[in-house]
DNA sequence: GATGAATGAGTTTTCATTCAT
DNA sequence: CATGAATGAAAACTCATTCAT
């Protein structure tokens, strides 16, 4: 999207995609200066407008390109062979996994990332709808094979499964890393799956 | 009386606190500008520094004052008599009801809040707590009861409480307001009561 | 035009302009820092931005306001009684000895004016035309009379006239104001009286 | 022979100097990107700074090259046999044809070059002075030969005459060359050459 | 000579906050 | 209490220029 095609595997734009993800995750969208980002990629100011439009157009590139890494590997696994159940164990395996190993990401994700300005909302809808597909083929799949509830609303199941996950993730950020985030991972799954299959 | 509480009461207090809530929704946090909140509230821009700190000051104080009023409510209702179920059936019901009947009061509750700057946070904190602690007490009560599973974490599904219901908040608000919100309690209810007690 | 109307009457206000036309003149439109100009007004720097949407209309609102001050003056004198020849010869003797006066505005006029912006020439055309509308005026009040000769193109002859004077009032600035202005008005006026009507 | 002089006449000189031309005409000198003159150019922005110290000079040279070759041109023109009057009229039908033939280049010198920064009003000085000594030149023959009336101020009279052509160019410009600008000489010299001569 | 990625100084404008009235 | 004119710090972004290749 930004000047040349191959711009987006050079050395610094994924420096200052990983400088951008620090400074945010320390300080937010709006109290993030740009010279912090530069820095801490070990470039000039004027060289992070070489690779991002603006200061927004980082902030989605940096969550876009984490985001849609972490969909595809989630996608990787959830074809793999199993059951409906199975699969969302996986789910929130990796979810929890992959932000409980890496607290500056999860900072980012969580308590960053929701700014109220139209084209941030814009460029995270299409990477954000993604994961909710999967989430929501998940619960189809269960729906059809009998292993959960028919007649559930999978939208509005997605969304609570979603939300309970991300809120999970929240308090840990919170709580500032004190525990394994994976470690909760079980109790999470079986929490959800009762939700959706309603046996204990 | 100092002056202070009799503050809290005056019309310009309360005209603020709304105005304030109204800008903050429509534009951010960031995005609002004092004079336009305060021109929304029919005064000069000095007055809100009479009645409110800072910025900061203004934004937690809106959000405390309408969380304690929800807090309230919620606290008396499930003071009411009742099992577990069915008094996590009424706050779900309440948290639907209070935020799909004020669109702008949503919106300036799910979009806008989470502003990583240390005030905001630990303003805001207090106040949610008290709010986490009344969903755990359900969840403790219907432990207790046996209606729900025992050995369950009540911290951690506390947050898969909230956070699902929150996310559905959220959901609706990025829908605009399109579908009736209230109108997703029972199955809100329901996946929540199956997820805590297992039966179908 | 900006602000409260009488905005344009405070005291602020004119000790902007004032301001504006030392710095624009010292350092031309783009090498002006608005900072300078404030100070050198008295104010402070975001005060320069109660009375002037930008630097730009700071520019414009100058022009217009010294220009329509003097075509006003101008026109006055214009309309006193006399002929044609006689008053164009006024209208030299105050075009040079209005600018002979203030080096500081002969400078601002002549070097510093002339922006390619568009709102700038936008917002200077008005006064400008209005000028020249005023030597077109004597040009035909002169043909009529049959002072002047007869089938002149009046606006043709307008811009000839108008540039001699700028180019003698340029000339006078690039000499850094070392000789008497007005001093030239008699040669000026005899030149041009004789391009208009050709007897010596 | 050294460097220098081999460079000037280098392809990638003149295409420099032309592609200056066009975008300073379009933008003006402040709002011309160095990075447009070069793509324009057809060389990259490095090679701009091996033909020219900087921007600055840049414009001078540009300003130099075309004003030289103008100057000469009608310097040969003038050489030739004739009366001072029609060595007027030979000059100013020049001047119109030379800029209305090219409108490009009219723009270029009409609006964009009176830039207020020292060098560049140092560099255009020399070939600006060269232009004036030749219409002074003409103005001081017609007096000898009797042509136009004794006792003419030389410099007074060539400012005049410069800014009466200058001014005319500059409303072809901003009318946006929708006349013939060639078609106004045979006017223009009249009026001179009364202003001059004094005879009808 | 030629390139163009990289640099970083520089400036307008905004807006939370203050304080004289 | 209330006002709103005034303040001035702060930061994103641009772009002329350089220099390693």
């Amino acid at each position: 999207m930004n000047g040349a095609p191959d711009r987006k595997n050079s050395d610094k734009y994924r420096a200052i995609i990983e400088a951008a993800i620090e400074v945010f995750a320390e300080h937010g969208y709006h109290n993030a200066r740009v010279v912090k980002i530069a820095r801490a990629a070990g470039v000039a100011e004027g060289t992070v407008y070489l690779y991002f439009r603006n200061k927004e157009d980082l902030l989605v590139s940096a969550f876009r390109e984490k985001m849609e890494t972490f969909t595809g590997e989630v996608a990787g696994r959830l074809a793999e062979p199993g059951g409906a159940a199975e699969k969302l164990r996986r789910l929130v395996d990796m979810h929890l996994a992959g932000l409980g190993a890496d607290f500056t990401l999860a900072l980012f994700f969580q308590i960053h990332l929701r700014q109220p300005e139209e084209a941030v909302h814009d460029g995270i809808a299409g990477p954000l709808a993604r994961y909710a597909r999967l989430i929501e083929g998940v619960v189809e799949e269960g729906m059809a094979s009998g292993e959960f509830l028919p007649g559930l609303n999978k939208k509005l199941v997605r969304q609570m499964i979603f939300g309970a996950i991300d809120e999970v993730v929240s308090n840990w950020v919170h709580a500032r890393g004190k525990y394994s985030l994976p470690g909760q991972a079980g109790a999470v799954s079986a929490f959800l799956l009762r939700g959706l299959a309603g046996t204990r």
